[in-house]
DNA sequence: AAAAATATGTTATAACATAACAATAAGTTA
DNA sequence: TAACTTATTGTTATGTTATAACATATTTTT
């Protein structure tokens, strides 16, 4: 149907994109056999909550004010948990974290940051690096691959 | 001249390397009315030395045992101003900086690290994110593209 | 139930970065 | 050149992000 498929700036059904995402990121834990515990589920509910990049620290307060513990390992291996399952993604720019839009899929993904509201939205990357990397004869592991920038709904 | 044209793996004439860019540097600078003081100039000369990344603090220990101080500000300062001048740049990987290979020409650069040397290549990026952001609405100002793997000399 | 593996709790500290203000040096204009 | 303005450097203090290391508890497997 009608939904952006690429991007998550602009209106959207908030409250149902949360669940159907945590639906995903249980059945993805399963089929994997990881263990969605209720720290990790919660972190994840946080992040999607949020949709914007929330730094370590932020969601440890969060889960702090939940009832889950304050101190700073928890968070990070929660959010460790989550970037290795492919649940969320680390954005190094702003040494934060983002809920993955499109879990499950394989993918190289690319990340759009409004620098006046915040939002980051996910994108696809392609094949960014391969011609760099080639001539070079680098054998890439991984690609980040972020743009600052003004969203669309910031421009009015 | 077979030299590889946008990267910097494999062997090169290092100290030729360096005077080039510090060359080059100190005519952008003038060009564009800018002061590359002392420990602006050690600075980069510190990045070029080094060929990798350089953590901030890696910087300033260098520059402390060459006399110019030990607070951390002295190093950032100097790094950013590098960093603005175009003659270096910053891997958010990495929290690091390395200098930049082709300093003056206007460009969105991608990099090449390598987990097992540290070697930090510069290629290009090309238009990387266009297709998304233009499919999003999304206005670039500034692109991160890195990629990390391993460079040829260490597969070998 | 015992053993093994995984996850959580806790302490302490490491690594990265900047705000804010004081002092100096360099360029600019009267 | 003196007075002014701007850019740079010095310094203190603190804020922010991240992990090592070890203890405890829970879950899974045998």
């Amino acid at each position: 149907m009608a939904s952006a498929p690429e991007s998550t700036f602009g209106h959207h059904d908030h409250a149902h994109c949360i669940r159907s995402a945590l639906t995903a990121g249980e059945a993805a834990c399963a089929a994997a056999g990881l263990r969605l515990t209720p720290v990790r589920r919660r972190t994840l509910e946080i992040l999607l909550q949020a949709h914007e990049a929330l730094g370590a620290y932020d969601v440890l307060a969060r889960l702090d004010s939940d009832g889950f513990g304050s101190k700073p390992p928890l968070a990070y291996r929660a959010l460790t948990f989550l970037v290795d399952a492919g649940l969320a993604h680390r954005i190094e720019r702003l040494n934060a974290f983002v809920a993955c839009t499109h879990p499950g899929s394989d993918h190289d993904p690319a990340f759009m940051i409004c620098n006046r509201c915040g939002t980051v939205a996910e994108g696809k990357a392609g094949a960014a690096m391969q011609t760099s990397a080639a001539a070079a004869g680098f054998q890439i592991e991984r690609t980040v691959l972020e743009a600052e920038g003004i969203c669309p709904a910031c421009r009015d």
